[in-house]
DNA sequence: TGAAATGTTGGGGCG
DNA sequence: ACGCCCCAACATTTC
């Protein structure tokens, strides 16, 4: 081994040699680049096999790319601190570069690895990090609309950073292969094609955005979320391009719809501001009272909703999706999750685990943030008597019926007009468009306006 | 980033 | 012509 000099470059969630800030300090010490990704343990087991798969896909992606660049990915597998510390010997580095990250199992493991070694932790994961956005007293907002407003009131301080067109290498170090992966239908690895799908969302959707996200069987979101939860997206970068596409806007919609995405992106800031300051949101409530619910918690419907069997078209679609593809469209997620703890009185910590699970996107901290919202148990949260009719939220967002019949396909030949209350087809019709229900789709797990009651006394007897 | 219950208004049918 | 009722449409309140 020869004793020249490098710098270690730690990829977590920041998949991607554009913008990356982590990788962009390495650089700066003109020093060889050393690329590892650790299989770490504690965090695959969290994972489940279609994240993970992608996940593996896009390393594969980003050996591709960094061999291009005169470079190649160690990936080494254990637990973080010693696999760095080996790595660091080996290599005889002077300094680790990485992206931070707020989740407490992160912070922890990095501190822990920069009392040992040289640790420089830079920004990316979120566009703001949530020591950037604090009220006028210095603490953390609780309130996304206040937020927003100090979150906007600055901008950017430098434009995305470029590819590098050369990354020196440190030849001579193992690595273990990275693991078989297959690519996802929907979902292909790898930062070219998210960042063409970026563009084409911007250039050709975004306007549109506002009328069509919340039309589940209309492509009107930007479908780029696992490419943002493993940063193979730069969120900064996706912000920068929208603002420059918001300029050559003449039409008040298409500017309006921009200013609507991008408030996505500042809520993915906000909930990552939310882990990171209040990290017991990931066993509790986020407001005390409401741990105090009578959850009903039936392991029979929960078994129903999972399997998207509850007799609620729109529910199901949704829920089916999900266990198909690993992503759901963000409207059904929010009526699926009104229904589990509203509908079903089950306790959100339920469908959280079960979202996480099952999504590609899973994100400890937008999936927990989302559902204590839905639960309105969270900041900024929907007031606990706002249920969701998972009827009118079909009519409302798949008129047609679309979606309902892309995912249900024993639903497929029903009329529309009984798309979203199958129950109310005559049996004559049912028998004739090959879906009885209660026969191959099932009758209604409950009433709504029977369950919408239950939740407001069950919610309504948490508060003094 | 609801929905249901309740209240109000105003047009039209009718005696 | 007028008051009365019905009820749809809209607004407000409540959960």
């Amino acid at each position: 081994m020869d004793n020249k000099k490098s710098v270690i470059w730690w990829i977590r969630r920041d998949i991607r040699l554009h913008d990356n800030q982590a990788l962009s300090a390495a650089l700066a010490t003109d020093l060889p680049v050393v690329p590892i990704y650790i299989l770490d343990d504690n965090l695959l087991k969290q994972s489940n096999l279609k994240r993970l798969n992608f996940l593996f896909e896009n390393l594969h992606s980003l050996d591709t790319f960094l061999q291009e660049k005169g470079n190649h990915l160690i990936i080494r597998s254990g637990n973080p601190f010693n696999c760095l510390k080996n790595l660091f010997r080996e290599s005889n580095a002077d300094a680790i570069f990485t992206e931070a990250d707020f989740s407490p199992y992160a912070k922890d493991r990095d501190e822990k690895i920069a009392s040992a070694v040289p640790l420089h932790l830079l920004p990316g994961m979120s566009i703001r990090a949530p020591s950037e956005v604090y009220k006028q007293d210095g603490k953390p907002y609780t309130v996304f609309t206040p937020y927003s407003h100090q979150w906007h009131s600055s901008i950017p301080s430098f434009p995305p950073l470029k590819i590098p067109d050369q990354i020196p290498a440190l030849f001579d170090l193992t690595s273990e292969p990275i693991p078989a992966s297959i690519p996802h239908p929907l979902f292909p690895a790898g930062e070219r094609i998210a960042v063409e799908r970026l563009q084409d969302f911007l250039n050709k959707h975004i306007q549109t955005y506002s009328m069509n996200r919340d039309l589940v069987g209309v492509e009107g979101t930007s479908n780029l979320s696992p490419y943002f939860h493993f940063g193979v997206l730069s969120a900064r970068s996706a912000y920068y391009l929208a603002e420059l596409q918001k300029q050559d806007q003449v039409s008040i919609q298409a500017v309006n719809s921009i200013e609507a995405w991008i408030n996505e992106l500042v809520w993915r800031d906000f909930y990552i501001m939310i882990l990171s300051e209040f990290p017991h949101v990931l066993k509790e409530a986020f407001r005390e009272s409401y741990n105090r619910i009578a959850w009903r918690n039936a392991e029979v419907d929960f078994r129903a909703w999972k399997a998207g069997e509850t007799g609620y078209p729109l529910v199901d679609a949704g829920m089916r999706q999900l266990q198909e593809t690993g992503w759901m469209h963000n409207r059904a997620r929010m009526i699926a999750a009104s229904f589990l703890c509203k509908d079903l009185l089950i306790n959100w910590q339920w469908g959280e685990s079960w979202f996480n699970e099952q999504l590609i996107d899973g994100d400890l901290a937008a999936n927990n943030g989302g559902w204590q919202w839905c639960a309105g148990c969270g900041t900024d949260a929907t007031p606990y008597f706002r249920v969701f009719n998972p009827i009118i939220q079909s009519r409302k967002f798949d008129p047609t019926g679309v979606y309902i019949r892309t995912w249900i396909p024993e639903l497929r030949n029903v009329p529309t007009q009984f798309i979203h209350t199958p129950w109310e087809m005559p049996l004559e019709l049912q028998t004739k468009v090959r879906c009885e229900v209660g026969k191959n789709y099932p009758n209604r797990i409950i009433e709504h306006a029977f369950a919408r009651q239950r939740a407001l006394d069950a919610y309504g007897r948490t508060r003094v």
